[in-house]
This record gives C-alpha cells, sequence and structure tokens, in this order.
DNA sequence: AAAAATCGTGAAAGCGCTTTCATGAATTTA
DNA sequence: TAAATTCATGAAAGCGCTTTCACGATTTTT
C-alpha cells in the first residue's frame, strides 16, 4: 500500500468549508474580517484535514515570515548558549521563530549567512558585537532588514545594541586585581582583530593598568581563539617567561579554564601560586575548582531583551532603542593576593 | 540619497544578460545545459546585480531547498553541541544547510517542530533516538520526507538510525564498578518517560546488577531531568537515606557533575568516600575535579555519519542503512575501589 | 545528400499563498 | 424612506522561481 503524497492546500479547505480560498486565508490571518460562524467551519475543515500553509507560499506573497536570524561565532562553547535560548524562547511568545547560524568568528561566513538568511526571509536579524565590513550593514539596509546587535554596547553608535560595556567590565575586574595587590599582569586575549567584545576587554585592563602606573608594554598579552586547549597552551607559554605574572586575566571563562587547568598540572595552585580570572560567567566558572573570579553577564537577560526590541522594531517599524545592561563581578577563589602580599590589606 | 528597497530577481538578471529567464535558471542550477559564453555573461550580471534567489520561491517551484531539520531536546547543556555542530559541518560540505531547533524534551513541541519544519522545506529531518507518537512517524512518511534517527541504535528497527547500544554501554560502565568491588549502588536517572536513551542506561545498570545477584528493587534510583542543579539535588536526596551507595551512576555527565559538586560540598570526597560516575564524555567530564569515569561518546563522528547518511538517503531516494557506533569506557578518577573494601565498615 | 538525433533556447504554465478590488447585503444616518 | 456607510465575500492578479514543451539550428548517422 503506497501512501499518495498530497498535503492539503489552501485551496482543498477552501472548497472542504464551502467558502473562497480568500476566506481562508482571511479566517487564518485576520479571523476578525471573517464571520464567526465561517471561521468555525473554516478552522474544522483546517484540522480534519491536517492543513498546515505552505511557508514558501506564504513567504513569496506575504513578504513577511515572522522568523528572526541570529548569527553567532560559534555554538561550540557555551558563550552564547543561554542569551540565545532565552532569546528564543521570547522570540516565541511572540509568535516568532528563530532561525541561527554561526560563524565561527569568519566575517566572510558572517556575511554569507547573513545573505543566507534574507533569502530565507528573515524579518530582522541579530548579530553580536560591532565590527563588520560596512558592507553587511549596507546590504542589511539595503534589503530593508532591521538588525540589532547584542553582547556589546557602545554609546552614541547608531546602531541598536543590547549589551554591556566590555571594557568598563575588565576595568573594573583588573580593578579589584590590583586591589589584591597584584602588580605582575599577564593576558590571555581572545583574537582582537573582527572582535570588538575581545578588544574592549583588552583595553579595559590595559587602561586600568596604565592608570596605576604600570608599563603595559612590558605586559604580556597572548592573543589565541577562545578554547579550553588554547588557554592551556596561552598559560604554558607564559610561564616559560623569565617575568612571571601574579595574575593571569583571560578573555574569556573558557580560556580562564584552560589555564586553571594547565596551572594545577604544573603543580602550581589556584590562587596561592597564582590567580587566574575569566570573563562571562557560564557554567563552567562554577565548576572548575578553585570557581573562577569573573564577570558575570546577564545572558539571559540580554536574550530576553534582545528579543523584544527587535520584534518592537519590526512590529512599529522603528529604529529600536539601545540599553545598557550591568555586568558584575563575581568572586570565586581563583583571584587572591598574591603571595607574600598582606592577606587584608594590600599596599604597593 | 535614498536606497531604494529593490531586490534583483531572476527576470533582471535575464534582461542585464540579454537572455531568457528561462536560461538563467538553467545557468545557476545546470550550468552544463548552457552554452559556455551565455553562462559567462549571466554570472557577470548576478555579480553586478548582486543577485541571489529567493528562498520562497525556490522552495514553491522546485519543491527541494537543499535544507535538513534537526530536532534535539536541548541546546543548553552540551549534550548534543558537539554532534551537531559536526552534523552541520558536514551537510555544509554537501552542499546542505542545516535549521535545528529544540523540543525540550517535551514531545508535543517535538511534534510541532516537525510540522514547522517540514513546512519549512525541509527535505530530510534527524531526531534523537526512538521513542516517540507513531504519528509524528506518520506524518513524516506521509509527507514523504526521509528521517534519520541519532544518539541511538536498536538492531532489529526498520527505522534508520547511527548511534550506539545505550543499554550495553552502561552495562559496561555498572561492571567496571562492580569489578572495583562496589555492590551498594545508587542511581540518578534521567526522565525515562519518553526517552528511550535514559530508559536503556538504567536498564543496562539495573540488568548488571541483577546478573550479579543484587535484588535491584532495594537500589534507590532518582529520576530527574538532566541538569547540574538536578544532580546536586538528586545526591543529597540519596546521601540522605539510611542506606548508603558507595557508587552513584548517573545518567548523563551533566547530572553527574552535579553530584559531585554536591559530595564535595558535603564534605565527601570523591572517589575516597564515593564513586560517581557519568555517561557522555563532553567537556565537562574533563574539567570536574577529579575528572569523571564516564562512557565516552564519539559524538563528531555521529554527526558527520548522519549527515553522510542523510544526504545519500536524500539524493538517491533510499532507506538509508543503520550504522552501530563503539562507545568507550573513560576513566577519570571519579571511580575507585569502594573504602574498606578488605575491612569492615564502621557504619551505625 | 537525406534522415535522424542532439542541442541550446524561449514561451508559458504553474507552485500555494496574500491582497486589492469589486460587489451585493446589511446596517446606519439623514 | 432614501442615501450613505459598513461589512462579508469572491474573483483574480501577482510574488519569483523551475520545468515542460516546442522549435529551429547543429551535429551525427545512414
Amino acid at each position: 500500500m503506497t501512501s499518495i503524497l498530497t498535503v492539503p492546500t489552501l485551496d482543498d479547505v477552501a472548497q472542504d468549508a464551502g467558502v473562497s480560498p480568500a476566506t481562508v486565508s482571511r479566517a487564518i490571518n485576520n479571523p476578525d474580517k471573517v464571520s464567526k460562524d465561517k471561521v468555525e467551519r473554516i478552522m474544522s475543515a483546517i484540522d480534519r484535514l491536517g492543513y498546515t500553509p505552505n511557508f514558501g507560499a506564504r513567504f513569496m506573497a506575504a513578504k513577511r515570515t515572522f522568523t528572526i536570524g541570529a548569527i553567532i561565532p560559534t555554538m561550540e562553547n557555551a558563550i552564547f548558549a543561554r542569551g540565545i535560548q532565552a532569546f528564543q524562547e521570547q522570540l516565541r511568545h511572540h509568535g516568532y521563530t528563530l532561525l541561527v547560524s554561526s560563524s565561527a568568528y569568519d566575517p566572510e561566513t558572517e556575511a554569507e549567512q547573513v545573505r543566507a538568511l534574507a533569502n530565507r526571509g528573515a524579518d530582522g536579524i541579530l548579530l553580536i558585537g560591532y565590527w563588520r565590513d560596512q558592507a553587511v550593514y549596507d546590504y542589511l539596509q539595503h534589503r530593508g532588514l532591521p538588525v540589532l546587535l547584542a553582547w556589546a554596547f557602545a554609546a552614541n553608535n547608531a546602531l541598536t545594541a543590547i549589551g554591556f560595556d566590555n571594557r568598563a567590565a575588565m576595568y573594573r575586574l583588573c580593578d579589584l586585581a590590583l586591589s589584591k595587590g597584584h602588580r605582575d599582569v599577564a593576558i590571555i586575549s581572545g583574537i582582537v582583530e573582527g572582535n570588538d567584545r575581545a578588544a574592549n576587554r583588552l583595553k579595559g585592563i590595559l587602561e586600568r593598568l596604565r592608570a596605576e602606573g604600570i608599563d603595559t608594554d612590558t605586559v604580556p598579552v597572548i592573543e589565541t581563539p577562545y578554547g579550553i586547549a588554547n588557554g592551556r597552551d596561552a598559560f604554558a607559554k607564559i610561564m616559560v617567561q623569565d617575568k612571571k605574572p601574579t595574575v593571569v586575566m583571560c578573555g574569556n571563562d573558557v580560556l580562564a579554564v584552560g589555564a586553571i587547568q594547565m596551572a594545577t598540572e604544573m603543580g602550581l595552585s589556584v590562587p596561592q601560586d597564582i590567580s587566574i580570572t575569566g570573563f562571562d560567567g557560564i557554567e563552567l566558572a562554577d565548576i572548575i575548582t578553585p570557581k573562577l573570579t569573573t564577570v558575570f553577564v546577564p545572558h539571559a537577560d540580554m536574550g530576553r531583551r534582545a528579543a523584544d526590541e527587535i520584534v518592537d522594531m519590526l512590529e512599529h517599524n522603528k529604529p529600536g532603542t539601545s540599553q545598557e545592561l550591568e555586568s558584575t563581578i563575581r568572586e570565586g577563589g581563583s583571584l587572591a593576593a598574591p603571595r607574600g602580599q598582606d592577606r587584608s590589606t594590600a599596599q604597593g
């Protein structure tokens, strides 16, 4: 027995309900423009036939898809997981669907994904951070697609963004390290090129150090892609050099976890022998021993707000309002006063 | 300067290149059916105009989208991350795009997502595990959509699957625990209802225990959704009871990580005071102290093979061949011989 | 050299929806 | 009661693509 592949169409429903296709379409999209009894008849016909509107046809005719596209740098680490999850859930409450893809931190891939999402009829797009080729923004504008940026916030920028000040947050974390008495800092940064978040985090540390009168040219900085293994390697490289730091500040939690692992393997105890800090406040930060002292970012809140905002932009066809979120420092135990420093008050 | 929202269409390209729309379509989809010079002229017109085919229109006319849908239970934990990432990358090599959505372990949500993906024109669908309402399978067959199952493998099942034997793997892990001398086992299982992987993992433990002559009715089993916090709670609950186990076997690494955390907080050292095991072999397993003794699943390999297989099914319109993958036990240090193995325990 | 097969191309018919426009019925207003 | 609105509905025109079919031009075969 072969099943005949015949997906019911709107016309089938119309016929079954004894009305015109136009009325069925209205019953689905604007029920209050159709008389009560017909809506009922149509709905029961829809149920009976198991009809679901064809997405492509709908898209073609209406030029709307109730779909939002999001392009994140990576799905591998948990960095974006929680925020995107919240974004999706909130989008869903508004009746929108999320299409995610990842660019692997590659600008060209990202540009390609933007085009792919546009073709697939995304009504709006969420991107991470500010820095990218102007051509991408031009393309988006040309296609009339609203963009919302997340995971970063810069005052005075015309683009709508919902995020936090990466520079200021890292500045504060560095402040904390200095207040504990650290003066010998090393940095494991994410790749800065094309990544404003990474760049600003690095900048935040360096600025704070300079404010302290520290010559930042002598501060060891290793730039490496986010990844536990990279954090390990970078840490090992740093500890091989002559001038050993008392604290290693990492561009994110993933790098920091790698650094702690390597420190432990090298027989160094954290934070007695060396302090290590992270950034993001993902789950990992609480699982590693010792727990990471890190900047906690309200990922879920950010995702929810982003969803609300982009839907608002879409439905009211307005530019959108940027929102700055607060990040907070969470002390986990991986940052303490350097050895030989007085425990209560650290004086320079 | 006002940018006029006018996305170029195939007709524009045709006009620009001085050929018919049909020829442009062919130049894009079947270049060898069009003369060399025209292909060239068309391609340069496409570049010049910045044309990209409209997805909806293409879908309507061709009824193919080169899109595969995947529905995973959750994106939150890293359980599926690596496998899906590999699936996507491999799909991409074949020229396909992946559309992922998550069901939050809810059958109704899953069924809804299946319909959503079908409407969006997915050419095929990847689902996790076997157990789901027959109606879902019927629907898929009715729409003529090939399905591939992953993360599980059952011999003699007509459905095509690429995965591993959850029961057998857990049986072996339990075997290892017994061989170290454990007889008092407690289990923190994932929710079994509607989840054949969780059910089979539990079954694997119980079967092995019975084979040892242990009365499994007295074995404490807590069923709880996957999540670190749930692992913590379950562990606490188990250790409150009179009969304390020497080993707690967890349904996955996430639960095990929670259990280890709680054990540590309760002042128990793992594995000296209590052993804990996991399942999956995700990154977390290596980060927690002590590292987890767990079943390592070749997620990336599974993802890649799944991609190859489903593309093969699609392009050759054939049923597909199931593949069983090997999972291996990886000892991390969270499982050791129980205390007082060769002495009588001083238990009140 | 004639007949047959092959090839490159364009015209045109949809694919399944939404939406404008026209129309007659029901309702309100003057 | 007549005129003006409002309302519910259907006919029909696309949306941007693919693909069948027909046709003349080449090439191959007889």
